[in-house]
DNA sequence: GCCTGTGAATCCATTCACAGCT
DNA sequence: AGCTGTGAATGGATTCACAGGC
């Protein structure tokens, strides 16, 4: 099954999910995996995960399973994690400088290419990344100038929309948005949220249910 | 409709969601919003938002709309953000300090009561929130005095299965976990996930597949 | 015998459309 | 007249179950 199905959005998301233990196994040197083994490491079921391989090609043997290196390999082919992206970071609190020295990040191919921040006080401020942080008045000229893909957005809540309208008119092409606000973006620009705050208030509901 | 029905987890993430524009809503003196206007403020259909809150009662008046400030303390109470959740957090890099310090955290009534290392070199380490990084063999005794609810892994990915493990035994009843590991517990304990890499890839596919 | 790839069946969530209240 | 609350209809995604190849 290869043709121009749509591919539904929790599978690509899942996708993501399956290459990390992919990475370990490929580290382990375990060469095959079957669905019900991979499955089980992602806690999701076996007939999902075929099913997920399948809308994009025929990836395993019959009777034998995936091969860990080849599969890795399409998956990152797939997600588009087979080259290195431009990001930059706009926010340079706390969590926006954890971010940019993230080892996940970096282990992923995402580099950052520039930080930005717009109080006086902290333009100019050297990172140990490296970077130095730019005053948010530059974005425009720095995205360009850096072929920036994506933007990080890490700044408080009533920032966030505005510093997003900059990064889009600056021709970012996504935005990951750690601030917990509804960005509104014309649709040439992905978004997506990360907000632990939701997360934490999903657990709240459940610890709370059982009295 | 407040019979025992099953509540979709969509929806409670949603609830969530909800309170956000509420709030906002509130501090504007806004005393009245409909299903259409809320939902118009979260990007969702209106059927959506009455069919979420008719799970848990009848907020709303017929002809009129909802009570801003009546709906957000319902909406409050249900996700149980009522109370302040004692919370706990394991692994102190710079991911772990910028959680601490968070403003989002501390603004819905998390408070981080104990903040815990394996690293030598952390312990001691008096943080800007007056918190003392503790040495993780101590969180078993901890967990428990302090009755912590909550715990919070920010470790490296590797450590991040045993921490969890400590937490459980230790009592924890939920975990919010960072680190980019499926994490195993026994389901006693409620687990959520914050994986920015996920999400990362997510926008990388889309980026990819428009060349 | 074993494990993939996939139509069919099931399950779950979203949206529609309207009856019912104010 | 307006907007909620909700059964019914739709649309997706997950799971089942088995045919097909090693």
């Amino acid at each position: 099954m290869n043709t121009e199905t749509k591919i539904p959005n929790p599978t690509i998301e899942r996708l993501a999910f399956y290459s990390r233990p992919l990475e370990v196994l490929l580290k382990g040197r375990i060469p095959v995996v079957s669905s019900e083994k991979l499955a089980g490491l992602c806690s999701v079921n076996p007939a999902q995960v075929r099913k997920d391989l399948a809308y994009f090609g025929e990836f395993g043997v019959r009777g034998v399973g995936y091969d860990v290196r080849e599969l890795l390999m399409e998956i990152k082919k797939i997600l588009g994690t087979d080259h290195a992206w431009n990001l930059c970071i706009v926010g340079m609190g706390n969590l926006g400088k954890a971010l940019v020295e993230n080892e996940n990040f970096k282990s992923r191919g995402y580099r950052f290419l520039a930080a930005f921040d717009n109080s006086p006080q902290r333009a100019g401020e050297r990172l140990p990344c490296g970077l130095i942080i730019q005053s948010a008045r530059k974005i425009a000229e720095l995205v360009k100038a850096l072929s920036i893909e994506i933007g990080v957005i890490a700044t408080a809540p009533r920032n966030a929309q505005r510093t997003a309208d900059m990064l889009t008119r600056a021709g970012v092409k996504a935005i990951l948005n750690f601030a917990p606000t509804q960005l509104r973006t014309q649709d040439r620009c992905a978004v997506e949220n990360v907000d632990f705050t939701v997360k934490l208030e999903n657990l709240a509901y459940h610890l709370a249910k059982e009295e």
